[in-house]
DNA sequence: CGACCTGAGTTGAAGAACTAAACTCACAAA
DNA sequence: TTTGTGAGTTTAGTTCTTCAACTCAGGTCG
């Protein structure tokens, strides 16, 4: 029986590791979310090295995940901000599987120094209740276990000959 | 008015980041959960450096996240393969939220390469439909938008002076 | 027995990436 | 004119990756 593998390499998973999976790439994005914008904010945040800094915003510019946009404080001159575009905040759901795997294996003695919250921006009586990500099928069939998921090729799948 | 921030460090994204966030790492994890055991399938699947492999593994092992295993084919030496732990299959969701990521901002033209299905290992007439990573909260809410989410202090949070 | 083969690593040299600290640049304020 | 600030850039030193060659333990072939 001859089987044919999915080609490893042409992956949307690889293709992402090449945007996000550079060291700070994620944290960035993370403290992007929680609201950072400038060059100064990201640095003494993460401590990150400058012109790592520098780097990785440009290839995140790019890469279309984050925008840079001019702004002006009174009394100063113009400036550069960054900001996350649709597709940076996409990575929220990333973000929170990596947090929730670490929360689960790899906690602080005190517990996790972060809570993800249901807490809609413009509501007054937040349901505030811990987010958690589950894998769901488009049937509708949710809490899906590791076990309950199987990879196939799509459209775009190469194969490679098994010797 | 004196804001507290979370330290960025004390995170469990850093800390998720610190064992799988290094270049390959998430790719072994996708190769085991999709079947790789031994030194060699992960070598001749992914082309990583042997050198880099065997740290790698040996990282992911430390972490917890594999386990190593002697096994013996007829008429061979025992040698060793790698297969995730738990917590090591654990890392799913964060790979499928990659994958969706990838597939939908950096897509192959010809569409993805793998598609994620509803299939339980053992099930005769399996689902088959494709599966999504969502975000929901413990009161049920679901399908939460990055807008709808917001991060708080954790029991083990260590804060930053704003200056 | 001894030469050769195989899978699973290890070693070493060259190149790429990361860190930290010093430096530049454009403008504003004193 | 001098000083200060945010946003980078440069540079030198260290660490990480890659690639290729080598080792090691056992099995097979002649």
């Amino acid at each position: 029986m001859e089987t044919r593998r999915i080609d490893p390499v042409n992956c949307s998973v690889a293709r992402a590791l090449s945007v996000v999976g550079e060291r700070w790439s994620l944290l960035i994005v993370r403290e992007a979310l929680d609201g950072a914008r400038r060059f100064g904010e990201f640095h003494s945040r993460l401590g990150i090295a400058r012109n790592l800094l520098a780097t990785r915003l440009e290839t995140l510019v790019t890469a279309g995940a984050m925008r840079r946009v001019p702004y002006q404080e009174p009394g100063d001159r113009q400036r550069f901000a960054y900001e996350l575009t649709e597709q940076g905040k996409a990575l929220r759901p990333t973000l929170v599987a990596l947090l929730e795997w670490g929360d689960t294996y790899l906690a602080d003695p005190q517990g996790p120094s972060v809570i993800v919250r249901h807490r809609p921006v413009e509501d007054a009586s937040p349901c505030d209740e811990p987010v958690k990500v589950v894998l769901e099928c488009a049937a509708g069939h949710s809490h899906l276990a590791p076990e309950d998921i199987c990879r196939t090729p799509g459209p775009g799948a190469r194969f490679l000959e098994s010797d």
